[in-house]
RNA sequence: GGGCCUGUAGCUCAGUCUUGGUUAGAGCGCACGCCUGAUAAGCGUGAGGUCACAAGUUCAACUCUUGUCAGGCCCA
């Protein structure tokens, strides 16, 4: 007789292998087709709310992996709160506007005479052709959300809502136009914002000058032997003509170095690499020592010009890094300096012209293109001995990230949102105490950033963005910033897009609200429209305004932000500023923040390096449950480095999760309601508690945003826990005991409540893979028809007893393990195979007596047979099992042919 | 140069903070073996770590302090 037709051996239509790449998009359409995601939100309206809202990713390109990993994440986030019964829709959006899609744009168009309009035209088709694109691709991740009901910072309602929120500002007094040194390219005539700047190397004299005092008696009055010069270090000599005054730090201490005749006044600190680099033979003259503050405003002779002065300061900035500690300042051309020269009452002189040549106010360097002009310069300084050295030294310079020309530090006229006024920043600070940060040195991060930050220059000299609705006098030159005016220029371009705003002239625009154009300063009639735009990031910042509103089904303040780490500064950063400035108080609950992913030698991935991963390679070789796997495996709180190991390692995980529950699916035949908890006995009661105790870490862990956890947690349960010993052990009982017994259909009804749990707590990580799996339940299991409509499994938490009931399970698995070492001696001396043709004998403690806490010692150790000894310590030993091998359960024992338990079955069997 | 972060077995993570304390754990991978009734599956055993480095505090440091090195982000 085959005694395998009598067993009930596993049968599922579950399949070992996934197929991910065909059967991933065809679920996308079931969901599609079902309307997974109206389902949801109907399911889940009336819930709490748990809203995580998107920060715009940037229209251009395809994904990339970071941005697969920030999207994978909020998805996570997503998922899980929806299945913990929270009302949690996504609104994804896109940024849309700003210089990388214009400077494709326009690249593309080289040769080409093209009008602003049709720039912009062009630009809106490029970013709608990118969100197609890129929507298409995070779906495929199994990123849930409303994606056809996105946000677009280009489309004519959220312009409009920028230009509303810009009135509120400009109603908070918060927007002035100023003079302020920012970044400027020369050669695109532009400012730059911070993150269009990069740092790459740069030639530049390296020049130690020598101020003479304009008022030798006030210098001596105050100490200072006589003829000390003051000396300055600089790389930027075309900024000297800019020169206004030499700042020194005011608590440390300053001497005179004596060097052929001449006396220099240095940093103490600095003495001796002064000395070393431009005074050679000179050393320091003994007796004499100042601090920098007692020499505040005293004043010297200009270097270039000998009737201009320049006043000494103190600045904090002054550092004793290197240079002289005496620091050559002029407020139209470095940030530090604007700043100390507002302290000082300095005028922000800037002789340089947008073209980086120096205007009239530039004197004899007129025409003269800043970088040309430094040579003249050091020649002139070295002409009139004041120079007293000069090299060339490469250093780390800011360059402009589109034409790669080295920038300048330039003042210009330019629109910029006021963080001191009525305490803002402040308000910031408070606004960043009250959100809690995830990692909590998120804190820190920010306030650091938010202390020091300058001013925020919110105007950009170029054509694809929202219009900065602000007049000029063409005669005064007074700025015409009205709120009511700024709302009319609203409504336009909600009606019709910031185009409007370009294409109609000032008569235009004023007659559409009734208005003449009139400056309120001089009364000149020749207003000017300026021709600026607004930063891209002040459209991304108040996305906090414009979306989460009624209209999305949003409300503000939402859950969470999450965006990668360099988003402090970025989105993070000016949405909290909009928002406070506006008067809205924080925009999130929580921030959290990823790191970034680096190549597999940790290093940065850029384009340029060749070294970049794509997510949609992965996607389509492995499927998106595998990438997403990947994603929840780290921590992703740190930078962590996309390498194939871990990659295999993620598939490994998913083969052996996949494989865990098909085998879970295969013995649910029959599966019944799960019995009161007292009816558990042995291995069972120990894999409900153990699985119970899993249940609470996930959820903790999911509400922490710990993905990693939770990933950890579930693989090793099913690793460890299922696959390695409770399903293992239950194989026996699950093929050969009758279908009808007791036990057996309790085993069944454990496995069934873990089947559908496990789904579900995995169904945040892989999607695709659970919702196939939650196909394959019973019926009676299936409670819902997506996996993601289900609630994340409620258990009762462990009581103390059974905490310790648990723990003391160690000890009966730790008796397993040495019997299994035992086995294993034996299977390399070739005394037996398969632990069922072992006899084990386990010496034990009184405590242990006859059974593992009610599991028979021989199932608990897959052999055929046990006997207990008493002993004070855990010993093992094993013998061939003497007797027959059961046909039909392979045991060994004593009788021949069936064991008694097979053939108490197989004559049931054999009578139905 | 400044702010913030990261550095524990080949890989991914525990442990480190409020609580410093005998031989630093897990899973994967790897090696070896078993099973052939989860089978392009399953089970077992084993080998892997100067806890980045160096000082200091302490009876005792992976854990605290300082510094160094490497890497990252943001800023200069």
């Amino acid at each position: 007789m085959n005694y395998k037709d009598t067993i009930r051996l596993p049968r599922t239509n579950f399949s070992m292998k996934g197929d991910l790449i065909k059967a991933e998009p065809e679920m996308l359409l079931r969901w599609e087709e079902m309307d997974l995601e109206g389902q949801i939100s109907a399911a889940r309206c009336s819930c709490p709310p748990f809203v995580l809202h998107d920060g715009p990713p940037y229209a251009n390109g395809h994904v990339h992996l970071g941005t697969a990993l920030n999207k994978i994440l909020k998805d996570f986030i997503v998922k899980s709160h929806t299945m913990m019964g929270y009302y949690s829709p996504y609104v994804p959006g896109w940024d849309c506007h700003g210089m990388p899609i214009e400077h494709k744009v326009v690249t593309s168009a080289v040769g080409e005479e093209v009008s602003r309009l049709e720039i912009r035209r062009r630009c809106r088709e490029y970013a709608s052709t990118y969100v197609d694109v890129q929507r298409s691709e995070f779906k495929r991740l199994g990123v849930f959300g409303r994606w056809d009901k996105p946000y677009l910072t280009m489309s004519y309602s959220y312009e409009a809502g920028v230009l509303r929120a810009f009135e509120a500002l400009v109603r908070a007094g918060l927007i002035y136009r100023g003079l302020r040194p920012i970044h400027w390219c020369t050669s695109c005539s532009t400012a730059l914002a911070d993150a269009e700047v990069e740092y790459a190397v740069h030639s530049s004299p390296s020049v130690f000058v020598a101020f003479l005092p304009s008022d030798p008696a006030s210098w001596e009055a105050r100490g200072v032997p006589a003829g000390t010069e003051v000396v300055i270090w600089t790389t930027t000599p075309w900024t000297l003509p800019a020169n206004l005054a030499v700042a020194l730090n005011p608590g440390e201490n300053y001497c005179v170095v004596e060097s052929e005749g001449r006396r220099f006044l240095v940093a103490s600190r600095l003495a001796e690499s002064f000395i070393a680099a431009a005074a050679p033979s000179g050393s320091v003259l003994p007796g004499f020592s100042c601090t920098g503050a007692s020499l505040e405003r005293l004043s010297l002779v200009h270097p270039l010009d000998p009737s201009r002065t320049s006043l000494v300061i103190n600045a904090l900035h002054v550092t004793m890094e290197d240079g002289t500690g005496c620091v050559h300042t002029a407020p139209g051309h470095g940030a530090d300096d604007f700043n100390v020269g507002r302290e000082y009452g300095l005028e922000v002189f800037c002789p340089v012209l947008s073209d980086g040549r120096f205007g009239p106010a530039g004197g004899k360097y007129a025409g003269l293109h800043v970088f040309a002009a430094n040579s003249v310069i050091v020649s002139d300084l070295q002409a009139s001995g004041r120079l007293l050295a000069s090299r060339n030294v490469s250093h780390s310079y800011p360059h402009c990230w589109r034409c790669k020309s080295p920038l300048i530090f330039r003042a210009t006229e330019q629109f910029f949102l006021d963080l001191s006024h009525g305490g803002l920043k402040d308000k910031v600070l408070a606004a960043v105490d009250s959100i809690s940060w995830h990692p909590s040195w998120g804190y820190d991060r920010m306030r650091n950033m938010m202390a020091s930050r300058p001013d925020w220059c919110l105007s950009r000299q170029r054509n694809w963005g929202v219009g900065l609705p602000v007049f000029i006098c063409a005669d005064c030159d007074h700025t015409v910033m009205e709120p009511d005016m700024i709302s009319h220029v609203a409504s336009l371009v909600e009606a019709e897009g910031s185009d409007a705003w370009f294409s109609m002239s000032v008569l235009e625009l004023f007659a559409l609200w009734g208005g003449t154009p009139v400056c309120p300063a001089c009364g000149s009639s020749s207003l000017r429209k300026n021709e600026d735009i607004l930063d891209v990031w002040f459209d991304s910042s108040v996305s906090h305004y414009n979306v989460l509103t009624p209209e999305y089904g949003l409300s503000r303040p939402c859950a969470v932000y999450l965006e990668a780490t360099d988003q402090h500064r970025g989105w993070f950063g000016v949405s909290l500023i909009t928002s406070v400035g506006m008067g809205l108080s924080v925009p999130a609950l929580n921030i959290i923040t990823h790191g970034l992913i680096q190549d597999a030698q940790g290093k940065k991935m850029s384009k340029s390096l060749g070294n970049v991963v794509s997510p949609l390679e992965i996607v389509n070789s492995m499927g998106a449950d595998i990438l997403r796997l990947w994603f929840a495996s780290v921590d992703y709180t740190a930078d962590f480095r996309s390498e194939e190991s871990q990659l295999s390692d993620a598939r490994e995980g998913y083969r052996k999760i996949r494989n865990t529950v098909r085998f879970l699916l295969g013995n649910l035949e029959g599966v019944g309601e799960l019995p009161p908890s007292s009816s558990f006995t042995g291995l069972d009661r120990y894999i409900w508690l153990r699985f119970r105790k899993l249940v609470a870490l996930c959820l903790v862990e999911y509400r922490a945003f710990q993905f990693h956890r939770v990933y950890r947690e579930l693989r090793n349960f099913m690793v460890v826990d299922l696959s390695g010993l409770y399903l293992d052990v239950r194989k026996d009982r699950l093929y050969c005991d009758a279908v009808s017994s007791p036990l057996r259909s309790s085993s069944v009804a454990l496995l069934g409540w873990m089947a559908s749990g496990l789904l579900r707590l995995l169904a945040p990580i892989m999607p695709f893979t659970c919702e196939e799996a939650w196909g394959h339940l019973p019926s009676s299991l299936r409670t819902v028809p997506s996996v993601h409509l289900a609630l994340l499994p409620s258990v009762e938490e462990l009581t103390l007893p059974e905490e310790e009931e648990l723990f003391a399970w160690r000890d009966a698995l730790a008796v397993r393990d040495s019997a299994l070492k035992v086995l294993e001696e034996m299977r390399a001396a070739g005394e037996i195979g398969g632990g069922l043709e072992a006899a084990v004998t386990l010496g034990l403690p009184s405590s242990f007596s006859e059974s593992a806490f009610g599991e028979s010692w021989a199932d608990l150790l897959i052999v055929s047979s046990v006997g207990v000894v008493p002993s004070e310590s855990v010993t093992a030993s094993a013998v061939r099992a003497p007797g027959s091998k059961c046909p039909r359960c392979w045991k060994v024992h004593p009788g021949s042919e069936l064991c008694p338990r097979c053939a108490s079955v197989v004559e049931v069997l054999d009578e139905s």
